[in-house]
DNA sequence: CGAAGAGTAGTTTTT
DNA sequence: CTACTCTTCG
């Protein structure tokens, strides 16, 4: 009556069935990591019977929660499942602020600000439009609040004088929230990670629910994260993590691998369990995926190996630029679909960063290649969403200036800035939020508004206070309510007189299937507007399309999004000095020492390292790799170099292991079976 | 106030 | 090439 898949290997099985204390996994990429927490979760609830809400699962991505919980659904009951948290830690953290926001002076119903919303807040902080700057600072405060600095403690420890504006700005940055009701994507850990800290009550009520813990892609947690994990999986110390320090890639977001060997300090009965067969990829795909990452300073030692076979030798391909690149793409897409007989999906198109998609799209429609893009610009970053998502924020949380704002002028409402500016200094001189200013402002006699102005506001004001009255709403009403909405607003004309017919139309699609999905969300969790709000700016519409079977395509994906993913045949295209590595602007260390830029520069080039080695790693059986000779970057059209990555890869004495057919007749074989099965 | 037109910079990766 | 900002005019 086990639930343990017999096809566990040893290490896996021993990683499953580990429960006398704390476990660290180290999985290599490709090693079953997905597969030995599906089967921990359930063994921990069918053999060892514990509680389903007892257990907790986290994930970075909500790609790979859902892929998690679809796998689980596989194996265990509905009713098995049920109370089981599985997702990610800014799902959690959502639902830790909603209980216990008011620790934090949080009202039930804050909003939570996307990073478009928090350069708006830094930018009027900073009072500038330097782009650059701005994203500077609002980087820096994101860096502060994910290694859990406060303002204060920030200042403390400036580094250079351009910092010290940075933690100014920093303190007013988390005063303005505060006034907005609102969070930012950093605070949904950094909140839990803080109460937990500081809260000895708080903090035993969460312990209690919490018997056992795992987490996924460890190596990618930042302090915060560690801290609340930390605290989480007292005084049991009942857990799993399971990761890999070679596919850590995610330290420009506050990720530190030192959080690998601080579990040892802090846990010293730590298990140390090593998953080192690779069941994904052919040896010379591994062996070159080990050349590469052989030449970053080793943590955790780990040498994979597979048995499926050598494999045909690793093709790289030098291109005149990027279009030549792209062609060589497509034409290489339809040729080896071909001659393998495979499908489009069993290709995937792998690059450093997003506008590299932009050559390939147009040269895979020119040739009728059928492409999903993943990654890339989310669905909720698109302006027309975040239009209508205001509505419901504003009518969810009226503190929430940022929705005001754009509510008010999304579309149009004949105010502009100057009537806008008015009415904030007169709400910042009361103390109050723009919405519950509003009528003193309109009754205010000093404020010289035209008619015209009065009205509008007027309008707008009694509008909301409507739709307010419905704010409770739930389910089917609730779903009504968002028609009514939608249709009040008039967004589909704003469109169309604001875009050309086409990306009118596409525009209009998205508020559509966003409305849909919405609606759909309501009805089925039985939710008001605004428990629907907080959910929506998190949860990726993925869920959406999970019924739909994956249409027949090649995969297009950045290397950070392809994390997690296999392909038979992978590109990994752009492999080029500056892009891959892709090397950050100088002046982002204007102010460091030489020997501190220099120290700085080697950690970069070590994670893209580990970005490279990522990429070769998605690949199953063939890879193919590219760089290009040009590139044009804006006007200017730049001479390239190959990536010193290629060079690793094919080091003296791994040419032969990586490039070279095989030599025995066993070998040959292999590669032939390869090609054709 | 806002629509339309001209001008200009230009995003590494994501919850 | 384009997406966003700034300017000008109605």
């Amino acid at each position: 009556m086990t639930v343990i898949d017999p096809k566990l290997n040893d290490k896996q099985r021993e990683a499953v069935e580990y429960l006398s204390g704390p476990a660290l996994v180290l999985a290599g990429a490709g090693s079953g990591k997905t597969r030995v927490i599906t089967q921990k979760i359930a063994y921990l609830l069918q053999v060892c019977q514990y509680d389903a809400d007892r257990v907790l699962a986290l994930t970075f991505t909500n790609k790979a929660a859902s892929e998690m919980r679809e796998r689980l659904s596989a194996v265990l009951s509905a009713r098995q499942l049920r109370g089981l948290f599985v997702g990610t830690f800014h799902g959690l953290g959502l639902r830790f602020l909603r209980q216990e926001g008011k620790h934090a002076g949080l009202q039930e119903r804050f909003s939570i600000m996307d990073a478009h919303d928090s350069y708006a807040v830094v930018q009027e902080l900073l009072n500038s439009t330097d782009r650059g700057r701005i994203m500077a600072v609002q980087q820096q405060i994101s860096l502060w609040k994910n290694a859990l600095l406060s303002p204060d403690e920030a200042a403390a420890q400036l580094s250079s004088p351009s910092q010290q504006e940075a933690a100014n700005i920093y303190r007013s940055y988390e005063a303005t929230l505060q006034a907005y009701q609102a969070v930012d994507f950093d605070d949904l850990v950094r909140l839990p990670a803080l109460l937990m800290r500081t809260d000895e009550e708080l903090a035993q009520r969460w312990q209690q629910r919490v018997h056992y813990l795992l987490v996924d892609e460890y190596q990618d947690t930042n302090t915060c994260q560690y801290e609340w994990v930390r605290h989480l999986v007292q005084p049991r110390a009942q857990f799993t993590v399971v990761g890999d320090d070679d596919q850590a890639i995610y330290a420009w977001r506050g990720a530190t691998v030192e959080n690998l060997q601080r579990l040892k300090e802090d846990f010293p009965s730590l298990k140390l369990i090593k998953l080192e067969q690779n069941y994904r990829s052919v040896q010379r795909i591994l062996a070159a995926a080990n050349r590469v990452i052989e030449h970053n300073p080793v943590i955790f030692g780990k040498s994979l190996w597979s048995d499926l076979g050598y494999g045909e030798a690793i093709h790289i391909e030098e291109c005149a630029n990027e279009r030549a690149e792209a062609e060589w793409v497509a034409f290489n897409l339809m040729q080896n679909r071909t001659m393998r007989q495979a499908q489009w999906r069993d290709f995937a198109v792998l690059y450093r960063s997003n506008h590299q998609a932009r050559v390939l799209e147009q040269f895979l429609r020119q040739f009728r290649i059928p492409y999903v893009l993943t990654g890339g610009q989310s669905f909720f970053a698109k302006a027309e969403i975040r239009d209508v998502l205001a509505y419901l924020r504003l009518l969810a949380n009226t503190d929430d200036d940022p929705a005001f704002i754009r509510a008010l002028t999304h579309p149009r409402k004949g105010v502009g800035k100057v009537t806008l500016q008015r009415l904030g200094s007169f709400a910042a001189a009361q103390g109050h939020s723009l919405w519950d200013a509003l009528p003193s402002f309109l009754l205010s006699r000093d404020q010289h508004l035209s008619a015209t102005q009065k009205e509008a506001l007027e309008g707008f004001y009694n509008f909301i206070e409507r739709m307010l009255s419905k704010i409770d709403y739930r389910g089917q009403q609730a779903a009504d309510f968002l028609q009514l909405l939608l249709r009040a607003i008039e967004y589909e004309h704003y469109l169309f007189s604001r875009y050309d017919e086409r990306p009118a139309q596409a525009r209009w699609q998205n508020v559509l299937d966003l409305v849909d999905w919405l609606m759909r969300k309501v009805v089925e969790d039985e939710l008001s507007i605004a428990e629907l709000v907080q959910h929506v700016s998190l949860v990726a519409m993925l869920e959406n399309n999970e019924q739909d079977e994956a249409p027949d395509a090649v995969h297009l994906s950045t290397l950070h999004a392809a994390k997690g993913l296999e392909f038979p045949h992978v590109f990994l295209i752009g492999a080029e000095e500056g892009l891959l590595p892709h090397l950050g602007r100088k002046e982002d260390d204007a102010d460091a020492t030489d020997e501190e830029a220099a120290a700085g520069l080697a950690q970069r080039i070590q994670e893209e390292r580990r970005l490279m080695y990522v990429g070769i790693t998605r690949a199953q059986r063939s890879l193919r790799i590219s760089w290009c000779q040009r590139r044009r970057q804006g006007r200017e059209d730049l001479v390239r170099e190959r990536s010193r990555f290629i060079a690793e890869m094919l080091s003296a004495e791994a040419t032969q292991a990586v490039t070279e057919p095989p030599k025995s007749a066993d070998d040959y074989l292999a590669e032939l079976k390869s090609l054709f099965d």
